[in-house]
RNA sequence: GCGCCUGUAGCUCAGCGGGAUAGAGCGGUGGAUUCCUAAUCCACAGGUCGGGGGUUCGAGUCCCUCCAGGCGCACCA
């Protein structure tokens, strides 16, 4: 909403120079720190002191005599060493901020088609921590930010069923503990916790024996192939952890489109047409001799980014015959462009949370061999997407480079630079949770799953969820005998916690690591998720105050145009001015992969209205016109944060 | 060795292509509950923006350099 604004002034402002100075000048606009100090504000005036040899008020004082005040506007005026400072008309941006929409689709003129988001992303093989829920609330937060402008976007999980991982807990169970399949089948949940013990139990049972890691290799190799009893169980754990995981998310409102398995990649050959592709173009040569001997490799050497490097190139095809990660990437990414020349079977996801869809089991589809009645071509069309975005830790950051490189080296260099490697810091324990966590804590600690070393996620969750319910008791225990349903406050401890968490991952910027303090993540107050809950809360209360007095609970765009400019002060038109940024702001996340700009600019909302709220009572205003205006600042306020709670995944109460 | 990230209040962090008096939250102290529920608000205390150079009318922000910390640079993912 503001930006038009923002344009309209900075074309006058433009035409006004060339007026007075004769120079064509770029003028920038910005929001002034202090509302009585205006709404926009432009410094052109001290930019173009040194050109014009005068002062800077001088020029500023010329200037506006020039100068053709926008329409939308009350006056402009010239502060402190020399800013031109526009003042809107409030009552008449007030009235169509009321009617505006909070959210629009964004102008779709160079914008892809279709954005793939790949996140979660989680090894199928051990109960999902802490680390795992900033990638899901990162990558989901994005999605619906692509989304609410409009956007095509299409969720993808990748799953990693043959890897390593999931043959480690596969050793785990069978040749560690001993177990059947059988009886891998027949384990209580939570199975996740069970295979978290089991995959740190067998990486000390490995140590360096030879034999135990030969163990290790058939069980890839089998997972690979996709024969046999280590296969049989290597799909079972993986089918029961991605249950979990799902199940995990599904508390945190995160799903996803489609699951991506890695043994469906194999199965249809994916990587052999990439390979076919990259030994064609050259992309990758055999090594005959040398420290890579034997293996197929893709030169890294040529391109810049990639100098320094202690080898150069990187091995796509190990002496084994077998594909490492980074070949799989390339094909699943070429894939993801539509650029391979084949397409998954797809199968309605099986195993997971039951939802409404067209194919009865609902809307999340995986790769797989199509089911009876409902497959392949009941699926949408997923993939060959325009832009690709993945969401995956900073420290991958050389692996996507790689991936880029292929693509770039196959000569698809506009879908290599649409290849967008979303990257943020870990997670990880501060010392002091670590330390209450029985680690050692003298300093942040990195988890590992592999030790066995983190937070899992459901425990945080269960931990929130307890917290909350004490919090409602605990406000609920002054003698209200009216009774509120035990359900209701289940519903409303389980909001409150997935706001708190995922509030917690949202607000920290991707390019710092998060140390994990227990104590933070799970506070209810400040800068927090319960916080901006309240704020609406509240709002909502005066409508049903306004109800019971019978009283008008809205205020109309008309009405809202005839109030006149006393009854907006400075804080309250703050307000309505911080709103109207809303747009501009989700545009600039999305754009930049900045996600916390949307938790900061959604708490710094809520804190104006907590801090409005008490000064500026309507309940008791017996002034209709400064009602009037509270109250439409009010519904601007409830109509903003509802649009950016619905992208941060925060759920909005009734009642707290 | 090469590359990426970080260093701002006691703690956790904001600070948008340089610009108006460096801001929040937590913690501390002191206030506000005849109230639209205090999961809130108000006030106070607390800062040579890691050090040093440079560019500029102007630097937390840009450039150089040094210091400190984190993470990468596998025939693991």
């Amino acid at each position: 909403m503001l930006q038009r604004r923002k344009s309209l002034v900075a074309d006058a402002l433009r035409s006004a120079l060339s007026r007075a100075f004769g120079v064509d000048h770029d003028p920038t606009v910005e929001v002034p720190p202090q509302r009585r100090l205006g709404d926009l504000a432009s410094p052109c005036a001290l930019h173009l002191a040194r050109e014009l040899r005068q002062a800077p008020r001088t020029i500023a004082e010329r200037l506006i005599e020039t100068l053709e005040l926008p329409s939308g506007f009350d006056r402009v005026t010239v502060e402190g060493p020399g800013y031109v400072n526009f003042h809107l008309d409030r009552t008449a941006f007030a009235a169509a901020m009321l009617d505006a929409v909070p959210l629009l689709p964004s102008a779709t003129e160079g914008q892809p088609a279709k954005v793939i988001v790949e996140h979660t992303n989680i090894n199928p093989n051990k109960a999902a921590h802490i680390g795992h829920l900033r990638n899901a609330v990162l990558g989901d937060v994005l999605a619906r930010a692509l989304r609410s402008l409009g956007r095509t976007t299409e969720v993808q999980n990748y799953i990693d069923d043959t890897g390593v991982q999931v043959a480690d807990v596969v050793v785990g169970f069978l040749d560690l503990r001993g177990c059947s399949v059988a009886d891998i089948e027949a384990l209580p949940e939570p199975f996740d916790y069970t295979c978290w013990d089991v995959y740190s139990e067998v990486g000390r049972w490995y140590g360096s024996d030879a034999e135990r890691l030969e163990l290790r290799r058939r069980t890839l190799h089998a997972l690979e192939s996709g024969r046999g009893r280590r296969a049989e169980a290597g799909r079972l754990v993986a089918r029961r952890i991605v249950s979990r995981h799902l199940a995990t998310m599904g508390r945190l409102d995160i799903d996803y489109d489609l699951l991506t398995r890695e043994s469906e990649i194999l199965r249809l050959d994916f990587f052999v047409a990439a390979f076919e592709q990259l030994k064609q173009s050259g992309a990758v040569r055999f090594e005959e001799t040398g420290k890579n001997a034997g293996c197929w490799v893709m030169p890294l050497s040529e391109s810049q980014e990639f100098q320094g490097l202690e080898d150069p190139d990187k091995v796509i095809v190990r002496s084994d015959g077998t594909v490492t990660y980074v070949g799989k990437d390339i094909a699943y990414q070429l894939w993801k462009f539509g650029l391979l020349g084949r397409d998954f079977e797809y199968a309605p996801f099986q195993g997971g949370p039951r939802r409404d869809g067209p194919c009865g089991e609902g809307p999340l589809w995986e790769t797989g061999p199509a089911s009876a009645g409902c497959g392949t071509e009941q699926a949408p069309a997923f993939g060959a997407a325009a832009r690709v975005i993945n969401v995956i830790d900073a420290r991958q950051a050389y692996l996507q480079r790689i991936v880029r490189a292929g693509l770039e080296a196959l000569g698809h260099t506009r879908q290599a630079g649409e290849s967008i490697h979303f990257a943020y810091e870990m997670v990880a324990l501060s010392a002091r949770t670590a330390e209450q966590l029985g680690f050692s804590g003298d300093a942040v600690l990195e988890m590992s799953g592999r030790k066995g070393i983190g937070v899992k996620a459901d425990d945080l969750l269960d931990q929130l969820e307890s917290k909350s319910r004490t919090e409602i008791a605990a406000r609920r225990g002054d003698g209200d005998t009216e009774g509120t349903a035990d359900r209701d406050d289940e519903l409303l401890a389980r909001q409150i916690a997935t706001a708190a968490l995922r509030f917690f991952m949202a607000r920290a910027t991707t390019t710092r690591v998060i140390a994990f303090d227990i104590d933070e993540a799970t506070a209810f107050e400040g800068e927090t998720g319960p916080y901006l809950q309240y704020s609406i809360v509240r709002a909502r209360n005066i409508r049903r105050r306004l109800a019971e007095e019978g009283l008008p609970q809205e205020v109309g765009g008309r009405r809202a145009a005839q109030l006149p400019s006393e009854a907006w002060p400075d804080d309250l038109w703050d307000l309505v001015l911080l709103a109207s940024r809303c747009q501009d702001t989700v545009e600039r996340a999305a754009a930049t992969l900045e996600l916390s700009l949307i938790a900061r600019h959604t708490v710094d909302l809520a804190q104006k209205f907590h801090a409005i709220y008490h000064r500026h009572p309507i309940l008791h205003e017996k002034d209709t016109d400064l009602r009037d205006a509270r109250l439409a600042a009010t519904q601007i306020f409830v109509r903003s944060l509802e649009a950016l709670a619905e992208i941060l995944g925060v759920p909005l109460p009734e009642r707290m």
